[in-house]
DNA sequence: CTATCTGCAAACGTTTTGCATCTGT
DNA sequence: ACAGATGCAAAACGTTTGCAGATAG
């Protein structure tokens, strides 16, 4: 609870659930991971409530939303500057948290403002080999 | 015509709509777009066949499919090896035509087998700035 | 007290599907 | 001839929205 206190967001039974869930996890989950898990111990919660706190904690920088699954929107909690490794069999995604130099000389950014970058990685993971 | 013979798939003239259609284009276009443009000189065409047609071409590894717009699959007839720069306020993607050197060691790839790499550059293309 | 959040259900945009008919090879 | 494509409409899917009632600060 205190924790939070700095997202300067209000801290209702549901988000606290979220965040809750969230905290530390690595499994990229997607809005209906998280609906399913937070309904367990809340079964109120709807799914505008999970997509609104997302957008709440997206808009807060404290949590990434990941365009690599191709079905749906995961949602990231570590916000520390990593990339991904993709399953290109069941979309189970892995961290990769290694700095890469991928820089873009001037003549190459079709006159774009640049702000950024992330390296998807694919493979088959350990359990679709 | 004859070019699209190596393809060994059916050859319609929907097909070969959308196969003239995606020919050099550089804009990433979505199934919509597609539909869109094909339709004007096809009236016939159904987004079946759009998906369709690009399902098949997927398959022979003519035309890939973009994840990086989180509101619609976009597909890029460019199978040659290069990256992307998406503006983050329209979703423009741009190419990026240069090598990066982005291998990852063994210990860092959590028991995947490595099949390839993206790397997506964001910024703010001329028209949003 | 009141700005904001919740929960429900309906709406939305994209993609997929079932199926009867048609067509390229 | 027939495997496979078309076109239509309906369904599926993830996500967003409108709104009445509830609640954190």
């Amino acid at each position: 609870m205190e924790k939070y206190r700095s997202l300067q967001i209000k801290l209702t039974p549901q988000r606290l659930a979220i965040l809750n869930y969230l905290e530390g996890n690595k499994c990229h989950p997607s809005a209906e991971d998280i609906y399913k898990a937070v309904t367990k111990h809340f079964p109120t919660m709807s799914f505008a409530t999970v997509y609104n706190t997302l957008e709440a904690l997206k808009n807060k920088g404290n949590v990434q939303e990941l365009k690599i699954d191709p079905n749906k929107k995961r949602y990231d909690p570590d916000i520390s500057r990593h990339h991904h490794l993709i399953c290109i069999k069941c979309n189970e995604i892995a961290d990769i948290h290694k700095e890469f130099k991928v820089e873009l000389s001037e003549d190459l950014t079709a006159g774009f403002h640049l702000v950024g970058n992330a390296i998807e990685f694919y493979g088959v993971c350990q359990s679709c080999k």
